[in-house]
Parts: structure tokens; sequence; C-alpha cells
DNA sequence: AATCCATATTCCATTAATAGAATATATCAA
DNA sequence: TTGATATATTCTATTAATGGAATATGGATT
């Protein structure tokens, strides 16, 4: 019960919703994520911890960047089950839309310049 | 965007998914649900309003009582799938079990006696 | 070693969620 | 109409969730 609830509280937010939209697109980073979502850091930082302790996604570390990436969802059947929906979920929300036709020119290496 | 989210925060919360499992199993008044789930009554006449308000779940009134039951999903893609989901998840919780194994002795006509 | 940089964590304030008690509403019975 | 009953709503208090600023951590570069 308590693995549901805390899979399902994380697909409650917004934030997290966009971030997990956005993952299904490409790997991203930390720096990138919070700037395509145009949020604090320690925001980014804090709402991606909370998708992976549910099991939606994962990181590794490359140099000083952390790669966030989709779960296979082995460890949660729950986490699988609501990742397979999500892929086509909110395709053609406005907001999702918008949000994955600026990610082609969210690069690392462009951020620390803006 | 919303509507996802609406969804999603109401299986986001223990109550709400117990009494989705048990509507699963029969249609129920409030005063039953209260009574299973050991509540007020408060309590749960709110948490069936959310869940109804996301879609889960429809209500029919018979006389004094209000009979909840579980939605066809026509009204939310995301709610119907969810429902899906919900039909097979937590089979084998134990709180759910028992719960489950509670549900023919709770009776409307039973509970003011006690 | 000293510094820089990406990320994680802590701190603090604000808002949302949850619960029970009290009250309101509506329907049935006498 | 009066009273009883099931449900909904309001009120109030407590806890959880969210967000940004500040700080800590750890790896890379000089």
């Amino acid at each position: 019960m308590k693995e549901l609830i805390k899979v399902m509280k994380a697909l409650s937010d917004p934030v997290r919703v966009k971030m997990v939209k956005m993952l299904q697109r490409k790997v991203m980073c930390v720096c990138e994520i919070q700037a395509a979502l145009n949020t604090s850091q320690s925001n980014a930082s804090k709402h991606l911890k909370l998708l992976e302790e549910a099991g939606l996604i994962t990181s590794s570390k490359e140099g000083l960047f952390v790669n966030y990436s989709l779960s296979d969802g082995l460890r949660s059947p729950y986490a699988a089950s609501l990742l397979g929906n999500m892929k086509h979920w909110l395709e053609s929300d406005p907001d999702i839309r918008s949000l994955a036709g600026r990610l082609p020119s969210i690069s690392r290496e462009d951020i620390r310049g803006r």
C-alpha cells in the first residue's frame, strides 16, 4: 500500500509530471531540467529525488553532472504501469507540447552563460 | 493536466484507496463505508466527494441513503485506466484482504444498533 | 592546495491536505 | 407538522507539501 501511495503522490504534482514527460524525450541533468522548468535548483533537485524514491526515474553521475532518465520499472510494478500510461497521456497537452518544443534548445553547455 | 493531477491526488491517500477497493466488491452507502473504515461521518463523506470529483466513483440516492459505486470511467480516461489497474493492485495487501473480509458483515441495517 | 561548479540538503515561510466536532440539509415516518 | 435519520458542509486545529534562499557536499580544474 505504502509503495502505491508513494508512486501516486509522486505523480500528483504538475512539476513532477512535467519532469517525467521531459525524460520521456531525453536524458537530462538537473541543471537542464531546472532551466526547462524555470525553477530553482533546490526545487528541481527535491522533486527529482521524490520521483526517484518512487521508482519512476533513475540517476547516474557523469562527472559533475547527474543524469536523470526514466526508470525501467523493475523496482516497482506501480511505477512501471504508470510510466506506460504516461507515455501517451498528455501528449496533446498545450503546456507539455510547448515544453517539449523547447527541449532541443536546452543543453548543459549553454546554461551557465544564460 | 489538471484532470490528471486530480485523479492522481485522489488515489494518493490510503483512505481513498481503501474506498475504491471496497467499492470494487460491492456498492455501499456512506454509513457502511464509514463503519468499514472506522472513521467519522464527515471524513468519509469528504473523501467520497473527492473521489467522485475525480471521476473514480459515482453516487445515487436511495431514500435517505447515498449509494456509491465505481465509475464506468466514461468521464475521465485517466480514471478509467487507473480503475483498471486498481482492479488487480493490492489484492494481496494484508489491510485490503482483512477489510474485504469484513465487508460481508457490514450492512446498513445493522449499523445503527452498534 | 585552492577554487570552481553541479548537485544535494537544510532552513524557513506559506499553502494545501487531513481529521473530528458541530452544524446544516434533505428525506422519511408518525 | 414534528421528529428521526443519513449525508453534506462548515469550522477549527494539526500535519504534510511546496518553494526559494542559504549552505553543504563532492568531483573536477588550475
